[in-house]
DNA sequence: TCTGGGGTCCTAGGACCC
DNA sequence: TCTGGGGTCCTAGGACCC
């Protein structure tokens, strides 16, 4: 047992909560927003999940439910989630500077040294005040460690006594929580590990907790399984990661909105996601060694014949220039690319990434010049002043329709498009 | 007809070296 | 019949997360 305390805030439904701020019609109606290219759900309101709608199921699948109960379904907007994600973090951020951002709609606190007996009210009041600044409802879980700080909070929104914030700091609440949370809802513990663990008689979080073997559990789950086995025990093991590091990869991809058959589209999506990839790539101030792509045909689709195949170059020097990333992506495009089969995704992944500033120069040459920089740089200014592919390389194209991801049930960008915004 | 996208960490095993 | 031992680095693939 140490004497840390980590709270772990996470928006509840984030996405569908997102559009119902703007949506306050759709308060009690069930609420889901679809992955891109409208195919599954990834986030759903209580309301819907009672229907019966899974995490992750095809919308085609459920549509007849969806239009019978006349559930709100939004294609997914992600410029409003970011935006909306910033706000509730810098909230966050005021109440302490300990804060790791976890993901888009979590974020991990560090309350080490509060005093444990108002621990719940300062809770409580760290949830009202992000509500009430970003209308963004969240529930808090409390604990000594990570792995229990989740499991807290998975309480503190399954049970609605609790009035979302939980507090899992005494040994008879632990013991309570341990001996009924399955091991498979335990975090880090993913469907693979659920089998083993059943296999040596693991069915409960406090099964782990107490499993005397921990070689055994360290040779079969990896270092990791013996961490998670240990936070069970209050031993802390996984550190609030304060700063979010640099991307090692950064990968963009998207499904096409319909079968793509020719090369010089393949091209132009291609051409897109690198474009995307390395305007990630600048951002961070790297510059990537390697290009990766993939392309494929739609494996759902088994009339069909299959097709996919991976490709990857390293650079000679490294680079976040857009037209030298496209240029070696075309090369192992041509390089895979078979005529008459029916591609529904392509990739770009950029890899080996390093610091603009630290980097290698070449002794061969073939590095950014000063003058690739600032065509970049003005590229970048102007897309950031004027929107998103003002400026962009002509190879992207023009007519992203033939391919681009479909997206019937867009919201407006009320945060960040000035037409868009929302009108009272 | 219609099934997402973007990451990280860990380990085993091969390549290579002396 | 019988052919060493020890170390590092890299990569692919598996598993997990949201």
């Amino acid at each position: 047992m140490n004497n840390r305390i980590f709270a772990l805030v996470d928006c509840n439904s984030f996405y569908c909560s997102c559009e119902r701020l703007f949506r306050p019609d759709l308060r009690t109606t069930p609420v889901g927003v679809l992955s891109n290219n409208d195919g599954c759900f990834v986030s759903r309101t209580s309301e819907l999940k009672a229907l019966g709608v899974k995490m992750g199921e095809p919308y085609f699948k459920v549509k007849d439910i969806c239009v019978k109960n006349k559930v709100a379904v939004f294609s997914a907007n992600f410029s409003l989630y970011t935006n909306l994600s910033d706000r509730v973090m810098s909230t966050l951020f005021d109440f302490t500077p300990n804060l790791e951002v976890y993901s888009v709609d979590e974020a991990f606190l560090d309350l080490t040294g509060f005093d444990e007996k108002n621990i719940l009210d300062y809770c409580r009041h760290i949830k009202e005040t992000v509500e009430r600044n970003t209308g963004i409802p969240v529930g808090i879980g409390i604990a000594r460690t990570k792995v229990l700080a989740k499991l807290a909070n998975r309480i503190a929104k399954k049970d609605k006594s609790t009035g979302g914030v939980y507090r899992l700091l005494t040994k008879d609440k632990l013991e309570y929580a341990l001996e009924r949370v399955d091991i498979e809802d335990v975090w880090g513990i993913g469907r693979q590990s659920t089998i083993k663990m059943n296999e040596l008689g693991i069915k409960k979080a406090k099964h782990l907790r107490d499993y005397r073997n921990d070689k055994l559990i360290q040779s079969i789950f990896t270092k990791v399984g013996r961490m998670i086995q240990d936070e069970l025990r209050e031993i802390s093991c996984f550190p609030l990661n304060e700063e979010t590091p640099k991307k090692k990869e950064i990968i963009s991809s998207r499904t096409f909105g319909r079968p793509v058959y020719e090369l010089a589209m393949l091209r132009e999506s291609i051409a897109c996601y690198a474009s995307l990839a390395c305007e990630k790539l600048r951002k961070q101030q790297s510059v990537c060694q390697e290009v990766e792509i993939f392309v494929r045909t739609n494996p759902f689709k088994e009339s069909v014949a299959q097709y996919m195949r991976v490709n990857s170059m390293k650079l000679d020097s490294a680079t976040c220039d857009t037209r030298k990333v496209i240029k070696a992506a075309w090369k192992l495009l041509d390089e895979i690319f078979i005529n008459g089969y029916e591609y529904k995704k392509a990739c770009v992944k950029l890899s080996r990434i390093q610091d603009a500033s630290e980097h290698q120069i070449s002794f061969f040459g073939g590095h950014d010049t000063i003058e690739d920089l600032a065509i970049m740089k003005a590229m970048d200014k102007i897309n950031a002043r004027d929107g998103h592919e003002t400026l962009k390389i002509a190879a992207c194209g023009v007519n992203k329709e033939a391919w681009y991801m479909n997206q019937v049930f867009k919201s407006p960008r009320y945060l960040t498009g000035w037409n868009e915004l929302l009108k009272i």
